[in-house]
DNA sequence: CGTAGACCCTGTAGTAACTACAGGGTCAAG
DNA sequence: CTTGACCCTGTAGTTACTACAGGGTCTACG
């Protein structure tokens, strides 16, 4: 399999896979003669792997611990749960702090529908 | 008021405020004799602006928006609004999509607990 | 045989929104 | 006169890619 068909088959932009060998997270393929890359099913596993770690928020950093973990031959349940477990915690941080923008944000714009004709309650309350 | 002050009580690195300078965002400081810059209420103001516009989720992009808003004489409400709309709107969308995410990752854990002792359910998932 | 088009290569620069130096100058206090 | 806190500019680093520029390769078509 040749990088085009690989993104392709993965839809994943041809640059990224080349970029993630780049960086050391998707095993190095193999060169033909003629230096094009050569891939086989198990690279394909990795970047599926990959792209689904990423797709659940993690981090390029934290996708190297996955797959390191994936990489042993009995990866230990409990660093597997750690790292889901933390990164559950950082998706409920984040969407609390959403949900108070949110708020502060109808907040504001209910003052902008109250508006006299005259200034702008909005800009006047961010600018203190 | 030097720049120290400044960044102090508006609690904000004074990098940043050298950075908003430079990118065009926050007027330029008037300069001391000695090159220091120096500056007065109405900057604290605009800064006030800036970081608040930030924090309520805006972009660079934006806040630049709403500060050549906050700049006319009488900004049309609606402009105003339509900003606003469009940050709920933005917002919203974030949440849904962690929400999703948070969904996928409890199901995983889930799977976590569930396993056996042998391998390990949720890589062999993110394989695919 | 030549060439058009699709594919591949490397390496560098750009994105957002800062942050962190490196390497210097200024100024008041001890 | 030197120490320390503050200030300056300019550049490089961060995350996770994306987008070229400037080439090489291969297959098909005329």
């Amino acid at each position: 399999m040749r990088i085009g068909e690989l993104a392709s088959t993965c839809d994943c932009p041809v640059e990224t896979i080349r970029y993630y060998e780049k960086i050391g997270l998707l095993p190095a393929a193999i060169r033909l003669a003629n230096g094009y890359r050569s891939y086989d099913d198990i690279h394909r596993k990795w970047l599926q792997f990959i792209i689904r770690s990423r797709e659940l928020g993690f981090s390029q950093d934290e996708v190297r611990r996955l797959t390191d973990l994936a990489h042993q031959k009995r990866p230990a349940c409990s660093d597997v749960y750690d790292l889901l477990e933390h990164q559950v915690i950082d998706v409920r941080d984040r969407i609390s702090e959403l949900q108070r923008l949110e708020k502060a944000l109808v907040r504001l714009k209910r003052q902008c529908h109250e508006g006299t004709l005259h200034d702008c309650p909005v800009i006047d309350e961010l600018m203190g």
